[in-house]
DNA sequence: ATTAAATTTTACTTATCGACAAATTTTACT
DNA sequence: AGTAAAATTTGTCGATAAGTAAAATTTAAT
């Protein structure tokens, strides 16, 4: 054995580790997803991956690793969608945005839900503890959609936009949280983000926007 | 000892074992209030109540006992405030709705967030598992409220009242799951809820209500 | 004060968690 | 096939939970 073959070596069984914890990985956010982070534990994780708990230990450290390596992945996907085109028109706006967020949780629900409820654990989405300003970020984006409606003459600007920001973030949170705890599934998700979002330009909009949206809100929940 | 001693008796003790209760419940209220459910244990409640587990055990039963318990005092006290008068004028409905929820919720803040967390957790306010009707009685406030205004002439009647109802919930059920888990506190509480309220009233109000609404909004907003 | 019942406590059981070190087995390269 | 490193498992530890039975204590009446 030399230098050489010792890299080689490691490469190799580096790679097999990695196919091994993305396994278990799996199975973990399907664990979580189904039974609640509550009810998560190790040994029931080694016991549906068919190895022993101190090879969890071994492959993904503490429990609370897991739930940052959820968390890690989490963040990824979500600047993904947070960087998605934006459209001036609320009920465009609206539909797409919720569509979006649909489209992405429904690729893979499992992960989605667990590394909600590991953010959740460990205090992502607060406020104060929030390092990279999650939710500062998600309110951003509600604000520069408030601006966009407005300029382009959308609104009449009688409410104020930090009003209608918060209030487009908070129906957007209430549908997450509720789809995350399992109440919920996707469509009734969808449906409740959208029909929030609608209601809260319908409080701003000029009568022209206002009747559509009155129109789309209709529409929802005649399906 | 005879018939009659014993009953006499047992009343001074059961009367003395209330007493106990109560002060080992309010000791329970405020455990649960401050460090939350999970973090709640028998042994922690019976050392801060300077007795043994199995006196806790003695007088409440099994651990979710307590909890029933709680819930049981909450469902009594939200049937008083279930209630109380009705306002067609929504900006009326709204200030003095908020305002008897949070005064209620003030006089003793800790009974009320353990017994909601009791509540979520034994499911009480999961719509399918809720066999008083607890939310479909909420929503039928709700759905009075948007039907009395509507009535009296606040409201132009082009958003559907299911709508309005549903989301009259919502925003008070966020807030207070928000103060219930501590992300914030009676005052915020108080104006989440409001501002809730009076957004999903300005949806569909008359332009001279929606005026009105809009002030109140923006006084909110600039204390 | 005595006494009998009610109450509390001591001591214990059962179960489960996360975590770790040492020994064994597996793996991949030569 | 042999070998050395990597990975896994066996065995075990320490902590903590809920809950129970029987002994000891307290209580409130006589």
């Amino acid at each position: 054995m030399n230098a050489k073959g010792k890299s080689l070596e490691n490469s190799t069984r580096q790679a097999n580790k990695i196919l091994r914890r993305n396994r278990i990985l799996n199975i973990a956010k399907h664990l979580i997803a189904s039974e609640g982070l509550e009810a998560f534990t190790l040994s029931q994780l080694a016991d549906k991956a068919g190895v022993s708990v101190p090879t969890i230990h071994n492959l993904f450290g503490k429990k609370s690793d897991i739930y940052q390596e959820l968390i890690a992945e989490l963040v990824i996907a979500l600047q993904g969608v947070m960087s998605k085109p934006m459209f001036g028109d609320p009920v465009e706006s609206a539909k797409f945005f919720a569509q979006s967020i649909v489209s992405m949780y429904t690729d893979n629900e499992d992960f989605y839900r667990a590394a909600y409820m590991a953010g959740n654990q460990e205090g992502i989405f607060d406020d104060r503890k929030s390092k990279d300003g999650f939710v500062q970020q998600s309110i951003k984006i509600a604000e520069r959609c408030c601006v966009a409606a407005l300029k382009e003459g959308f609104l009449l600007g009688n409410i104020g936009t930090s009003t209608l920001t918060r209030q487009l973030y908070q129906c957007h949170r209430l549908g997450r949280q509720d789809w995350v705890y399992a109440h919920i599934d996707l469509n009734e998700y969808y449906h409740q983000v959208l029909e929030g979002m609608l209601m809260v330009y319908a409080t701003d909009a000029t009568p022209e926007c206002h009747k559509r949206l009155a129109k789309e809100l209709k529409r929802l929940n005649s399906q």
